[in-house]
DNA sequence: CGCAGATGTTAGTCATTATTAACGTTACCG
DNA sequence: CGGTAACGTTAATAATGACTAACATCTGCG
């Protein structure tokens, strides 16, 4: 009945039909989260209807760790490019923060599922996921500490999840502003916020 | 069989149960999200089998609404109080971040279940829930207005929700920092970011 | 004492849902 | 043409889970 793909049969890319899954799942994830979406929505935001994803994932769970690992994938990869052919350390916290904010405003659902669902990936992929994240992290604490030598790596490394947070809240404030406004305020108030991490071990009153 | 609660039969406070059960689900709603917990999980985070909360709540969506309706409360109410308690718009500021850090860190699971799960609350409470969160962020927004004069609304009020993404990174980074020097190291990030926000719309490069 | 009320318990009930089975259809390839 | 692989479809199946019912127990109070 619906067999009525006469249009493009599969055309349009070779597994274009995986990648559009994966988007509807993501935006479906970022809303009502994991177990809040059923297969059935899934398929239906696709225009098929439930099981027929079986033909393309093994299951729910493999469908969310494909989605995680591969923007875990992405942000590591194209982070630690971008920081090898940075001249300086100046330079290599410009990139990436260039990276963070191109994605958080490019894909604010994959970023919203990324740091929420991490728990309903199984074992075996949860790990590799787990890596390319600390890799990120350490990629971050790396230039920082080589911008501003001689603050503690812990510091670091709670400034910079801090950062993820505050580049990250781009889904709260959907609309607020046009994107390149957005971004180049986050970029501001990123640098700042890390420039500010100086003697704030107490400092303040 | 399991009435054998002679030890302390409802001792220790009125209502201490709603609120123990509450405590537990927080905890359990941050760690694998609304859907992900059942009614037996919560009842046997604090000692009882499943259906008994029915005693105290009348479902599992009223629990989180009232759970969320709290915290808004509470940020919205003590916002409100040490604002203007506040002498200048610079104590002000102060006394919101104070507010946000403290909360941040002394309730984890509170923070995040109150920006995940605000979808799975029916609607006659969402909108009570939404309507503080509103106000919360209005006074923000007013203090910063005061504090940084020129600046439009609309960049003021992404920039709030960008300083809540960076306190409520907290969860993410525990233990990374004692308290009290993670409670500086936000405070000074937050104040930095916020007065970065100055000629951001396009300045930086 | 005896009853009311608060709080639990166990055993249904009824939906929802992930996953599998069995069965088309269509396109391409020899 | 015949067959195979890719992709869908509509039934089961089986588990889980929210919520209700029917039935204790314990406390305090008249």
């Amino acid at each position: 009945m619906r067999g009525v793909t006469t249009v493009q049969p599969s055309a349009r890319g070779r597994g274009s039909r995986r990648v559009e899954i994966l988007d509807a799942a993501a935006e479906l994830f970022a809303a009502r989260g994991f177990h809040g979406v059923s297969i059935e929505d899934i398929g239906s935001a696709v225009g098929t209807s439930g099981p027929a994803l079986y033909r393309h994932f093994s299951g729910k769970e493999a469908l969310l760790a494909e989605m995680l690992l591969d923007v875990s994938e992405r942000l590591h990869a194209s982070g630690a490019r971008r920081v090898t052919e940075a001249a300086d350390a100046e330079q290599a916290l410009d990139a990436l923060l260039g990276c963070q904010i191109e994605f958080a405003l490019g894909h604010p659902a994959l970023i919203t599922v990324h740091d929420r669902e991490l728990g309903n990936v199984p074992e075996p992929a949860r790990r590799r996921i787990r890596r390319l994240q600390r890799l990120y992290v350490e990629e971050w604490v790396t230039v920082l500490s080589e911008l501003y030598p001689g603050r503690p790596q812990a510091g670091l490394r709670a400034a910079t999840h801090a950062v993820f947070g505050l580049l990250n809240s781009t889904p709260h404030s959907a609309g607020e502003l046009p994107p390149a406004a957005m971004a180049g305020l986050l970029r501001g108030m990123a640098r700042a916020a890390l420039a500010a991490t100086q003697g704030a071990q107490g400092v303040q009153s």
